[in-house]
DNA sequence: CACATTCATTGATTTGGATCAAGGACGCGC
DNA sequence: GCGCGTCCTTGATCCAAATCAATGAATGTG
């Protein structure tokens, strides 16, 4: 199991994991939250909501993130956060300020860093277009296709999805209600856009139409 | 004037300088946008709005920067990405491949760009979620003491904002229109929160009340 | 395997903000 | 300091999604 990015020296693998803690959790768990620091945190297996509270019935979720994926996890800020398993999970976490000591001495990791952390901004930038400007059906749809993308399996000219999230947490990544998320799935699956099957299973029929659903401007713009 | 981070020794500040483009931009320009690579810009002085196309006739700015600041701007991606001057302005722009090839060899400021862009995920997460699940007077309370912080003058117990976006731009960054922006503004001059004089300046009279509109959770959270 | 419990769907109604439609104020150039 | 274009404000109406209210699947448990 990788529970670091590929690319580092087995020597430098095991003065960092010196610096860790590794941390399993079940699905729900929020097992990072008892340190009030910053952390960086990588995630070894499952899959991740991490969530911010607006205020006590309000929330949002701010990114989904799974294996391989690396995760900045502020304890301070305007508001509230913290990373739920949506599944068992494991995890490889680190202080912040060790860690950025430690990769400064790395050249390569602390690029390796920058390089997901850029990623990690550019998804969020993402995420602000659609919730700023677009409609519950462009909403849907693009999370179909960035999930289509991260952990979605081709069968043929189909994609499947298993999806880790309910209907709820969909609702508070898109700023939607879970009733408008319902009919939006109800209306993609009565124009043969997509089958779902039980409620996790999700069988993209046609990405082509769904990316165009997503409101997305055309390639060439 | 400083063009790069502070703690940038001097010969590494010239061998950057060497790669970068100095570029100057007037109220309204996107000098950046006839090269279609990823780019690091840093802001040497002035205003800028970084701005996504979500379609033709709708924009979502991601994000304000101001002097100082670092931006990372991104030429591919799902949208199209550009960075407009609100003032007259000056930049230093690097090809992203060329810079991160350069700071690689520079232990501190591989780490000084990571903070950045660290700080740079912050505050696009914070704007997840005031797009997400905030009211229209929320969003722009939000806005507000955002600004406040980051380019207010205080004095004596008020804080002078000196804008240099319009309502329309303030409205594309809210997820707003400018009518709803402007009936904010009404009610928070009303409730004798702010004064406004002419189109630029905001004079918030009380930034407590004002944090307790942008409906932040208490800090004890 | 029936039951319980949570999760998802569907329908009726409400509502916050968008849209449509005028005015009014600022600031620039002459 | 006058006129003109742009930006801002205010008002009336509309609509997409929220809220309120049941009903109908999945999944897990004793």
């Amino acid at each position: 199991m990788a529970l670091l990015p590929p690319g580092v020296a087995p020597d430098v693998e095991t003065r960092l994991r010196s610096l860790a803690r590794y941390v399993e959790a079940a699905a729900g768990d929020a097992p990072l939250d008892y340190l009030k620091q910053d952390k960086i945190v990588f995630v070894a297996s499952g899959a991740t909501k991490l969530v911010a509270r607006a205020s006590l019935d309000r929330e949002q979720i701010v990114a989904f993130h799974f294996a391989g994926d690396l995760v900045s996890l502020p304890a301070g800020g305007r508001h509230s956060y913290s990373l739920v398993a949506l599944q068992p999970s494991e995890f490889l976490a680190f202080l912040a300020p060790d860690f950025l000591a430690s990769t400064e001495q790395e050249r390569g990791m602390a690029n390796e860093v920058l390089r997901r952390s850029l990623l990690s901004l550019s998804r969020c930038r993402e995420k602000t277009i659609i919730l700023g400007r677009k409609t519950a059906q462009e909403r849907l749809a693009s999370f179909l296709t960035t999930m289509a993308d991260r952990i979605g399996k081709p069968v043929g000219t189909k994609c499947v999805l298993e999806l880790p999230m309910s209907r709820r947490d969909i609702a508070d990544s898109l700023g939607l209600t879970i009733e408008t998320v319902s009919r939006q799935f109800t209306i993609l699956r009565e124009e043969k856009l997509l089958e779902t099957s039980g409620r996790s299973v999700v069988t993209l029929i046609n990405t082509a139409a769904l990316e165009d659903r997503a409101g997305h401007l055309p390639v060439a713009a």
